[in-house]
DNA sequence: TGCGATATATAGATTATTGATATATACTGA
DNA sequence: TCAGTATATATCAATAATCTATATATCGCA
């Protein structure tokens, strides 16, 4: 199946609490689908980057454990996004079961 | 958003009731998603070619009008996939529904 | 007679993601 | 104490799905 094109909608969602780092963020999406979604640093960072590029999220580092941690927060663009990606996400997914529950064809 | 994937597990709904041919596959689509879900021709065809290569949907030629139309129809495999694909689909929207409706994170 | 819809097909470009690789620290178990 | 695993970020090459453009040909309509 392969489904692709939803990571910049849950990372916006996951940020639209309170700010995170970007491992914490593959984490959660791994966790609450309960595994079913996992995507790796290669997705995640290169994602991280083009919304930052996009101004919908912006980041800062900061020290923790002795470490540097970039952490994202969602900026007031980028919460605009999320309303209309939810929207996007809900009216594609309708889209696909109308035609899945529909008899089949003609 | 940008979301992809979806069209294989499409084309072999469609076909679960009867054959058809690609032009009418992607009218089927786009009518019974509402207009939303628009593919063309140089998605539609090199897809079908692929499914067709897979072994999941078998083509013959059908003369109509005085021009040859390609019919597509599903094989056994393909009937199978369907219902593999469908399971794939509901747990997918099923994950992503679970993180947007979760709290938003930590 | 020319345009839009029908119908199939391919090539090149773009986008999303994976896998591999690099780097570095922290924790855990043998 | 040493190895492996988890944490943490980043980049590159490859692959997959899709789009755009292009080609070709027929049909019906204005």
């Amino acid at each position: 199946m392969n489904i692709k094109g939803s990571l910049p909608l849950l990372i916006l969602h996951v940020l639209s609490s309170q700010p995170h780092h970007g491992y914490e963020i593959a984490k959660q999406i791994n966790l609450q689908s309960g595994g079913l979604l996992d995507f790796r640093g290669g997705t995640l960072y290169p994602t991280l980057h083009t919304l930052e590029q996009e101004g919908l999220i912006e980041s800062y580092t900061q020290e923790e454990n002795g470490r540097l941690r970039r952490y994202y927060q969602l900026r007031e663009a980028g919460r605009t996004a999320l309303l209309h990606e939810r929207e996007e996400w809900s009216g594609f997914v309708r889209a696909v079961n109308q035609i899945l529950e529909g008899g089949a064809s003609i």
